[in-house]
Order: structure tokens, then C-alpha cells, then sequence
RNA sequence: GCGCCCAUAGUUCAAUGGAUAGAACACCAGCCUUCUAAGCUGAAUAUGUAGGUUCGAUUCCUACUGGGCGUACCA
């Protein structure tokens, strides 16, 4: 990396890290810049003088006027202004050799971690809460990938819990009503159909809660793998992990494993009477609950008074089996913030037990709609149909009015990638500690900090470069000394900056920051730098600029799982 | 009650303790015989309150106010 280098090589002479370089806030302020508060401190001098007395000494180091031409004191900084030629020539030579892999850092050394996610419930529908769990571990999983961990994406489904049973309650007592038998003659719409159930079980129930005996009654018939019941739990079953299946596909979405709740919960009773034995849980009110009181971790409910297993007692036992079948050093779990207690309790209970498991939780905050929290058990959700078909619908007509002469293919295949890219960068563009209120308007929006832009910005680019020569490996790059250029250059090399920053924090935001920014550096330069239009030499020079963005541009959307479109 | 999270422009979001707090949307004024106007240029608008630490605080600490979430049989 051309910018690393410099900083290592000033790092060394004056006796600060790489890391203490900032990038100053105007373009006339250099393309680097040093603090010195902190070297002045330690030195016992007025940071001012030292940057005078520094700034004269790096000026009189020949061995730096290769790469820089002249270090200025500002006040407590010292800002340094590259040598433009062999930046430009540095930065695009750096991304050329590397291409897919130019960003890659080394902090996971390769290291196994198991990201669990998208941990949706069969029988219940998908909504946009899912989305962004799915979106957000997806892009996490690939950021760790690019930070050279090997990081293995796993979802874990959980097809046997007590949902299971009051969906199928209200599926049998309802599958004579109209509207239900309206929904499921389309088969795609069946796990939307399971999903209503889910809805009206709990709404009956509120109203009558005497007919939770019922509930339990399907609920054991289940778990003893016989009968009606359980036969409709089967077939029910495939409805929504085909629909799974159908989403993860269409947002190429690829888990190395998927873990079903059916396949660990004879492990996970096993595992209840061990931890039982070993006095970790103990029998209170009838049932069997880990009392964590003492560490401040309050009381986990394990299996209910009635005998029914509670999500922990599957949980427990695929903790175990992920460290079992798998050479990993850490278990990731993407899930919502809201279970932050529950796992600092699964931890405790496996440091008690003295069992080696390291998990970990990924908390992000949940979806929100502007008329209140989404709830599957009230049915204020919007579901992952409504806002495909809507996100495809727009995408579509948006394309359709700028390209009359597309074919339908052709139109539909950009429509889709659009409507993709728009919902995951939705999802992905704000911190994952931020609650998303979810509008479909705002979300759907095409200009602005939205997916269209970036990919909008790709097409120009594309568009730049398919009419412009194509042997750019003989450009002259000395030819490049716009300043455009060259804080393009200094940025281009800062995307390593932001994958390692997203990498430790664990956030796709910073690329999606990132890749906004980079996009209107890019517009704001080729609306005012012709390429094409330039002299014949500069015109090479500026085709290899551009196309050492587009591998950025490249190498960026396929952290955040966006397509980068050649027109649109 | 206890615990955790959040509070920045009309709205949605940025800002490893550092230079003049940045964007986007909306609003207003411009730019298509000029590499795709899903774009570009310009104007206007903000750190909840009170203290503390620091050369320096949107950032760290304390209290308060407001909002959200969690807290034994949902997941």
C-alpha cells in the first residue's frame, strides 16, 4: 500500500505509528496530515515549535522529496503534501496488482469464527425485521471473510418451538375460512399464509386464554414425533424452509449449514439433565430454570411447568455441536439487541458448566414502523412480499421510462438488481446500533445516499470506460496532476481504512459511508475533468484512473452483496 | 424498581478526544446540441439541560430531562 508506506517511513523518522496520521479536513491542507498534541506532550514542548522545528527537518530529508514535496506547519499539525506523480502512480499500480483483493487486511490471521444469522421461525412470516438480520450478517460474514477470517455463515432455524404449535392450532381450526383458502392456492404465498395463522392463534388467545391447553396438547403431540400433528408439522415445515430457501436464493444469500431446532433438542434435553445433575439449573415452580441471580444475570426459564423445552434447551446443545463439527474459535450470533441479557446467560451457563464454547453476540438494533414496533404475534409487520413487490415494481418503472428501446429481459434484470441493492443498502447503511423506522417511501427512494446512486455512479463510470481505449497498462499516470486526481488517489487508498474499521466494529455502514463518498468524489471530478475528450495521452492516463475506482467500486458492493451494474 | 441503549439541521443519518461539526431528504435558485439529469452547482438550517476531566469534548465522567428496550415459563 503506497499511503502505508509513507506513513511507516514518517512514522519511523518521527517516532509516531501509522495510525496517528489523519487526512486534513480541506483539499489545501495536503493529502496528510500529523497531530502533534500528543509527541509534544511527551517531549515536554509546545506542540506549535515542534511542528516548526519538524517541518524544517522532513523538508531537508532528501530521502523523502520522492514522496513528498513539502511538509508545512499549521499551527499544533504538520500537513504534508504528496509528490503527485508517484501517488497517482502508486495508488493505481497498488489497486492493479491486487484487483478482488485490493482493501484485504490481515487482522483476523485466518482464524475460524461461526456467524450464525437469519434465525427466522418456520411457521411464522418473513418480514422486514428479517431482512435486515439477513442483510446484516450476510455483509459481516464477507467483511471478516476480507479481513482474512474464515468466517462461516450459518443460519439456525427454529422449526419446534411453541409458535409451531398455535400456527398449526389456528391453521386446522381455520383452513375452511375463505380467505385462507384464497392464500394458499398460490404456493409461494404459503409462508405468508402460516404467518396470518400465527397472528389470529395469538389474538384468539388473548381473548381466551382457557384454550392454551389446547396449544399444549399440539405442542406435545409434536415433540413426540407422532400423529396428526405432527404430520402437518411436517408438511408445514417444508412450506417455510422452501420460502427460506426462496429468499436466501433470491438475495444470493449462501449459508455453509443451516441448523434446524428439531435436528439439537434430544441433545439439548440430554444437556438439561447434566446441567441439572450438575446443579447449574434447578427445578423452581415446576419448572427448570437457571437462577443466575447471584451474577446479576437475573433468572433463565428453561423448560416450562408444563414439560415443554424453552428456546434455550435447543440453543445449549447447538452451542456445543458448532465447536464439535466445526475447527472454529468463536461463535458469532447475529441477533437482535433485545436478547442481549438472554446471551450473557447462555455464556454464564457455559462458564459454569466449564465447557470451552466462546459465543459471542452481535447485537444490532430491530426495525421499527412509524405506526409502532413490529410484532408477528399482533401482525403489525411488513412482510418480506409486500416489500419486494413494491421495491421490484418501482425499480422497474424507473428503468422502463429511460430505456424504451431495452428488451424485457434486459429490463427486468436491471430492475431486480436495483430493487436488490436498494433494500440490503436500506438495511446496511445505518449503524447497526440505530433503530431503522422503517418507510417504504424513504426506503424505496432512488437519488441520494441510496444504493441507485452508488450503482448509478458505476454505470457512468462503466459507461466512461467501454468508449475510451482499453489498454490502460501503458498509460502515462505521470500525466495525471489535477488536484481531483489526486485527493481521488488518496481516497482510493483509504478504502483499506474503512474495511479494517468496518471489520473491528463489525459494521457495514463504514463501507456503505465509504462507497457514498467515493461516488460523489467520482461525480464531482468527471462532471468537471473531460476524460474522453482530453489529449490522447491524458485520456489513457485518465481511463486507468477511472479504472482503478471501478475496481474499488467493485470490490466495495460485493462487502455490502450489491451487484455492480455495467448500465442502468 | 433495577439494568442496557439512544438524544446532532424541519426529517433521516455522519464525525479513532483535534483544524471552520459533515452528508442525504425536503425547501429555494440554476445546469440536458457537452463521456447516461437515478446526476451536478449554489443558498439556508443543528450538538437535550447542568456540571466535571482536558491545551482541546458531539465524543470521556456525573446528575438531570426525554425516548426506546430488557428484566421466570415469547424468541
Amino acid at each position: 500500500m503506497y499511503l502505508e508506506e509513507i506513513k511507516n517511513k514518517l512514522g519511523e523518522i518521527l517516532g509516531v505509528a501509522a495510525l496517528d496520521f489523519v487526512y486534513p479536513p480541506q483539499i489545501e491542507m495536503g493529502e496528510l496530515s500529523l497531530p502533534l498534541f500528543a509527541l509534544a506532550k511527551s517531549r515536554g514542548l509546545n506542540p506549535v515549535n515542534l511542528a516548526q522545528e519538524l517541518s524544517q527537518k522532513l523538508n531537508n530529508d532528501i530521502n523523502l522529496k520522492q514522496y513528498i514535496i513539502e511538509v508545512r506547519a499549521v499551527g499544533p499539525y504538520l500537513n504534508f503534501y504528496l509528490q503527485t506523480e508517484s501517488l497517482l502512480a502508486g495508488v493505481i499500480n497498488d489497486i492493479q496488482v491486487n484487483g478482488n483483493n485490493f482493501g484485504q487486511q490481515d487482522n483476523g490471521s485466518n482464524n475460524g469464527v461461526m456467524v450464525e444469522y437469519s434465525n427466522a421461525n418456520t411457521h411464522k412470516e418473513y418480514h422486514i425485521g428479517h431482512l435486515r438480520n439477513l442483510f446484516y450478517g450476510d455483509s459481516v460474514t464477507k467483511i471478516l471473510n476480507f479481513c482474512n477470517y474464515h468466517a462461516i455463515p450459518v443460519s439456525y432455524i427454529n422449526d419446534f418451538g411453541i409458535h409451531v404449535a398455535k400456527t398449526l392450532w389456528a391453521f386446522q381450526k381455520g383452513q375452511n375460512k375463505f380467505h385462507y383458502q384464497e392464500l394458499s392456492k398460490s404456493v409461494q404465498d404459503k409462508g405468508y399464509l402460516l404467518g396470518q395463522c400465527y397472528a389470529d392463534a395469538n389474538r384468539e388467545l388473548t381473548e381466551s386464554p382457557e384454550k392454551k391447553d389446547e396449544i399444549v396438547a399440539i405442542m406435545k403431540e409434536i415433540e413426540s414425533r407422532n400423529g396428526v400433528n405432527y404430520k402437518l408439522w411436517e408438511d408445514t415445515r417444508a412450506w417455510s424452509i422452501a420460502y427460506f430457501d426462496a429468499i436466501y436464493k433470491h438475495f444470493n444469500i449462501q449459508f455453509e449449514h443451516i441448523f434446524y431446532e428439531s435436528e439439537v433438542i434430544d441433545d439439548g434435553l440430554r444437556l438439561v439433565q447434566e446441567f441439572l445433575n450438575k446443579g447449574i439449573f434447578k427445578k423452581s415452580q415446576g419448572a427448570i430454570i437457571a437462577d443466575l441471580e447471584k451474577y446479576d444475570l437475573g433468572v433463565l426459564p428453561i423448560v416450562r411447568s408444563d414439560g415443554t423445552a424453552l428456546y434455550p434447551v435447543a440453543d445449549l446443545a447447538l452451542a456445543k455441536k458448532k465447536f464439535n463439527d466445526y475447527k472454529i474459535e468463536e461463535s458469532i450470533y447475529v441477533v437482535d439487541i433485545r436478547q442481549g441479557l438472554y446471551f450473557k446467560q447462555l455464556a454464564k451457563i457455559f462458564e459454569l458448566a466449564g465447557e470451552k464454547t466462546r459465543i459471542s453476540h452481535l447485537g444490532y438494533d430491530f426495525v421499527a414502523l412509524k405506526s409502532g414496533m413490529m410484532s408477528s404475534r399482533s401482525g403489525n409487520v411488513i412482510t418480506y412480499n409486500q416489500v419486494w413487490e413494491e421495491a421490484y415494481a418501482r425499480a422497474e418503472k424507473e428503468v422502463a421510462s429511460r430505456h424504451e428501446d431495452w428488451t424485457e429481459i434486459q429490463i427486468k434484470e436491471t430492475a431486480n438488481s436495483l430493487a436488490i441493492a436498494a433494500l440490503k443498502f436500506e438495511m446496511l447503511k445505518v449503524s447497526a446500533d440505530k433503530v431503522i423506522t422503517f418507510d417504504i417511501d424513504e426506503a424505496l427512494r432512488f437519488e441520494g445516499y441510496t444504493a441507485a446512486y452508488l450503482q448509478y455512479s458505476g454505470a457512468r463510470l462503466a459507461s466512461i470506460l467501454r468508449k475510451g481505449a482499453s489498454n490502460v497498462k501503458k498509460a502515462d499516470l505521470s500525466l495525471l496532476s489535477h488536484v481531483k486526481e489526486k485527493s481521488l488517489a488518496v481516497f482510493l487508498e483509504r478504502f483499506a481504512d474503512s474495511v479494517l474499521k468496518a471489520g473491528e466494529q463489525k459494521d457495514p455502514a463504514v463501507i456503505s459511508r465509504y462507497l457514498f463518498e467515493l461516488a460523489q468524489q467520482f461525480n464531482d471530478y468527471y462532471h468537471e475533468v473531460p476524460v474522453l475528450k482530453a489529449e490522447a495521452n491524458l485520456v489513457l492516463a485518465r481511463l486507468a484512473l477511472l479504472q482503478a475506482i471501478q475496481q474499488v467500486f467493485k470490490n466495495g458492493f460485493s462487502l455490502l452483496g450489491i451487484n455492480y451494474l455495467e448500465e442502468m
